[in-house]
DNA sequence: TCGAATATATAAC
DNA sequence: GTTATATATTCGA
């Protein structure tokens, strides 16, 4: 690899940061109140899974991934990096793409489809490397509660906060803090 | 409500 | 290399 650009770049009250290689794959990306926590967070991640830290540089993917945000359909395929990820979370990770925008999945369902547990599935989707752009967002607990979400790393109750309000964008029907069984996708058709 | 069971990943030896 | 520990879970008693 030769070398690594961090993007980031804000709208409203959130930061937006993605981890771009040479070939304008995505490596990761992260978002959330302070830009300070992105850039330490994506750096890091970059030293550790490339050896290389990154160099500041806007990328188009940054804005991108803003009106992913904003719930805006894709206009095209973002091209992702998956070197640095297990088989097993490629696994998973096909599988959370394919989750319809307005549904969600379980971890228990995404775990029959791949002959896994529930538990490790928990783990992959957890170390998710690109939030937004792949939907982690949209698997929720077995009972429909929203269930946990990791910014940057660290897991507590303003993840789930952020977890349910990417929910309510996408327009997912939630009452109270359980979500609507008539927007559970099961994912029992075959990979492409 | 609480504990066991389950399969990965990572940290310790 | 091999063994413990930690997980964004789930199910049953």
């Amino acid at each position: 690899m030769e070398s690594i650009s961090l993007s980031i770049e804000h709208s409203a009250h959130t930061w937006f940061g993605c981890l771009v290689d040479d070939q304008d794959r995505l490596v990761a990306s992260a978002f959330g109140p302070d830009p300070r926590k992105i850039n330490t967070h994506l750096a890091d991640y970059s030293k550790t899974v490339t050896g290389v830290s990154p160099a500041l540089n806007r990328h188009s993917l940054t804005s991108e991934m803003i009106r992913r945000f904003d719930g805006e359909k894709p206009p095209e395929s973002v091209r992702l990096n998956k070197d640095f990820i297990s088989l097993f979370q490629r696994q998973v990770i096909g599988v959370l793409d394919r989750i319809p925008t307005g549904k969600v999945t379980t971890y228990g369902l995404i775990a029959k489809r791949i002959d896994s547990a529930p538990r490790p599935v928990g783990g992959a989707v957890g170390s998710n490397p690109w939030p937004i752009f792949v939907p982690c967002h949209r698997v929720v607990n077995g009972d429909l509660t929203i269930g946990n979400y990791s910014m940057c790393g660290t897991l507590g109750h303003t993840g789930t906060v952020t977890k349910k309000n990417l929910l309510n964008r996408e327009h997912v029907p939630i009452q109270g803090d359980k979500i609507d069984r008539i927007a559970l996708w099961k994912p029992s058709e075959k990979m492409a």
